[in-house]
DNA sequence: CGATAAATCGAATGACGTTCGTTTAGTGGG
DNA sequence: CCCACTAAACGAACGTCATTCGATTTATCG
């Protein structure tokens, strides 16, 4: 399977390849196995020749975001009221990520990539908003303020499922052990994740926090 | 600078001086001068010294994840309105980890320690939502919900600023660039940082959110 | 005083990201 | 058609880093 010395009769990476390739691998071997080498073989290449299309392992996560933000659709904010449209873009932001796990932690904390088809996403919420009646200053915060927590509920997301486990310490904090086990309970009999039930409490309050905010601004 | 071999008479070293060093080290280096070999040679250390303290470079994040978050004050629960500490709480949660700016990306993806005092401030909103009249099962959900908004608004803090600068592409999404100009006039004539009004904007409606769904359950 | 435990050091290891010179193959101008 | 140039992959090497381990020294406890 090892390729010969030299140019290829048909080119084999490019940065989008490399892309796709690293996103699986890191689905399939976690963030830990997300290296160089790994994703060379991958690809059927040594690892120096990733650097002919990628300028490193940086470029190739920020490659892997767009991929994944490329899930996002934000068309609603063309047909449906604003509250409404970010209620669903905010699940279906959420649902991109969730779709790849060990890739959150990786893509959480990487800035924004400038890339022109997330600026398109920002434009279609951006003009929803506007539509809406959010005056210009305040809509970029408002976007922000979502994404933010989006970005947060992904990050729970990810988190292991015995976080809150107070294991030998639950009789110091008995009040927030018995709260736990409600809530554990309150997760199992709705047949969801608990993660999912912060969700949305959390984007119910702050898109009806905003339509009072909005509405009290008349 | 460099100590002889064998059991000093008096410790270097111990779990909490090296997360203290490592704080500093990561403040000032940023994240990426946060290495073994840096730390070690701040305590006057060798790197392998650290491992009789700590089970490795994890440990230390987690050590230090404990020091930031012990700056968090959760005292309000007791005296005021669930909603009020709320608001309060988050405040000097976000407030915690912009104090330590290089270190967010580092801690935010870190799994939330079991620790006692980490703990013992879950316990303490906890009881102050009880206490508010929620639901013993949606406790939980909204205390995990506006930790999830401050973590991702955490993260937005260290964002760099011109995260929303479009470039050469601003003239293909008009709309969002202007609206991005609003936002940094607003933001510069009230003199605070962009990511701040954004915090502001999102907190006060998901406080304002949970007032209302709280009240629809009576 | 002797045994044990604590704590450091120094050396070594293996993995990893990255760079560079070499080699081969396609491409475009004369 | 030839030749220079560029694209693209390879292999080797480098430097850094986290971690392990045995040796060594010192304190402490019986």
């Amino acid at each position: 399977m090892r390729r010969r010395v030299g140019r290829p009769v048909k080119p084999v990476l490019s940065r989008e390849a490399i892309a796709r390739a690293a996103l699986t691998l890191i689905d399939d071997a976690g963030a830990e196995g997300f290296s160089m080498a790994a994703l060379a073989e991958r690809l059927g290449v040594r690892p120096s020749s990733l650097y002919n299309h990628v300028s490193g392992k940086d470029d190739i996560l920020a490659a892997v975001r767009e991929i994944v933000s490329d899930a996002i659709d934000a068309s609603m904010f063309a047909e449906l009221p604003w509250d409404e449209a970010l209620v669903r873009w905010a699940h279906g932001y959420r649902d991109a990520f969730a779709a790849h796990p060990p890739a959150i932690s990786l893509l959480a904390t990487l800035p924004i990539t400038g890339a022109l088809r997330t600026l398109r996403m920002y434009e279609e919420v951006v003009a929803g908003l506007r539509r809406g009646g959010w005056p210009e200053a305040m809509v970029i915060p408002v976007m922000v303020a979502v994404e933010s927590f989006i970005l947060g509920s992904a990050l729970d997301l990810v988190a292991p499922p015995d976080m809150f486990d107070a294991g030998p310490l639950a009789a110091q904090v008995p009040v927030f052990a018995a709260t736990v086990r409600a809530r554990d309970d309150a997760a199992t009999s709705s047949g969801r994740p608990p993660a999912d039930l912060s969700f949305e409490v959390g984007l119910a309050a702050i898109v009806e926090g905003l339509r009072r905010t909005l509405a009290a601004m008349g």
